[in-house]
DNA sequence: GTCTATAACCTGATAGAC
DNA sequence: GTCTATCAGGTTATAGAC
């Protein structure tokens, strides 16, 4: 908003001094620490420590833990939203439509894993006290309306689109949520983020919910 | 362990002074509480309010947080234990077989649904720390085996049984995991835990796994 | 076995100097 | 904008009476 001509000029260079970057270095450290732990398990402390500040910089620019909660919530979520709008399902055939949502989810989430763990707990612990509407919108509605149509056009078996929607959504996310823990099935060492490990269950989760409703 | 006959024997009825029932109301208590906020977030305060007993008394029998958190895992795989070696999935044709696994755990989330909460929780704050060999032994390797002799079979498709693995139990668990979340997807005031609802999310669980991997 | 009281520590949040 | 110092309240865990 400062008009200043010498907003831009680079500072000293000593000691960073930068507003818009050390607020976006807190969402960063912030997003990794509620993935980690949730609302309620997060410290700021921990936050804290991931950032090149220190603690008292979150409540200057956030206000409180909830308020940066939320704020990162947003953050994540505007990118949710700017993906799904980029696609044209209604203009596309049903099973067609699925798999486009669902490789747009999935590829978005290998990106940013944090995003699957925080939705988790926060419709674990929170209950979906912070972002439901939203959450509906743009993670279930779009897929319970083309099954709703798959199965009008005979496309899709015969299935509640909404149990489906919800089971669906399950079988894409648990494997990034749970990843640290069902690694273990794999040979150690084996990092299921890595490209190749991704690329595998993106296409395995795809094939699996497109095999799962199809006629 | 102790063989004194006035062990059996109820004492005064005035104030509850029994060991194992305590011991047992506190398992329950806690179970509640963890599946609700996890290791971290858990209060043994709020542990203790829905005893009848006070806080010391976690104390008194399980040493700290942490042992008790253990104990309450422990109860809770002794249940997915026994009701696994119940079946017998190797003289089963492979998709008769994965229903029944499929079947028998969603049965036992849907009477104990605080055991996928936990499980959830374990998997992403404590990275399976407590629990893990025998989660992977009870819920992963046997639905990785069958799915493994189905496709050697014929009956499944060409899919990575280890990543099919993990997909299937996404799609068992999400739904009660989430439930207090995805609950606005329905009417108001539906409960998610209603027989109804438990058994429509069962049978479509079963069929869309099933759907999802048959040849 | 169970309680009350409290110690010891942790964590969110703020004040005030620079 | 950033830091250090610190407070207030919450939380785990224990001591000791009954």
């Amino acid at each position: 908003m400062t008009n200043s001509p010498t907003t831009k000029k680079p500072r000293k260079e000593t000691s960073s001094r930068d507003a818009e970057l050390t607020k976006g270095r807190i969402l960063d450290a912030a997003e990794d620490e509620f993935a980690k732990a949730g609302l309620l398990g997060a410290r700021t402390e921990a936050i804290a420590a991931n950032t090149k500040v220190t603690k008292a910089m979150i409540y200057y620019y956030f206000e409180d833990k909830e308020k940066l909660y939320q704020a990162v919530l947003e953050r994540a979520f505007a990118r949710r939203v700017s993906a799904i709008q980029k696609l044209d399902l209604a203009g596309t055939p049903p099973a067609q439509a699925l798999r486009l949502v669902v490789e747009s989810f999935l590829d978005e989430v290998s990106q940013h894993p944090n995003l699957s763990a925080i939705l988790f707990y926060e419709a674990m612990q929170n209950k979906g006290r912070f972002y439901k509407d939203i959450a509906i919108a743009t993670l279930y509605e779009p897929i319970e309306n083309i099954i709703a149509r798959g199965i009008e056009v005979g496309a899709f078996r015969q299935v509640d689109p909404r149990h489906s929607a919800v089971n669906i959504m399950g079988a894409c996310v648990f494997y990034f949520c749970a990843r640290e823990n069902v690694k273990h099935l794999w040979e150690p060492g084996t990092d299921l983020l890595s490209p190749e490990m991704v690329k595998q269950h993106v296409t395995e989760a795809a094939d699996f919910v497109l095999a799962g409703l199809r006629k």
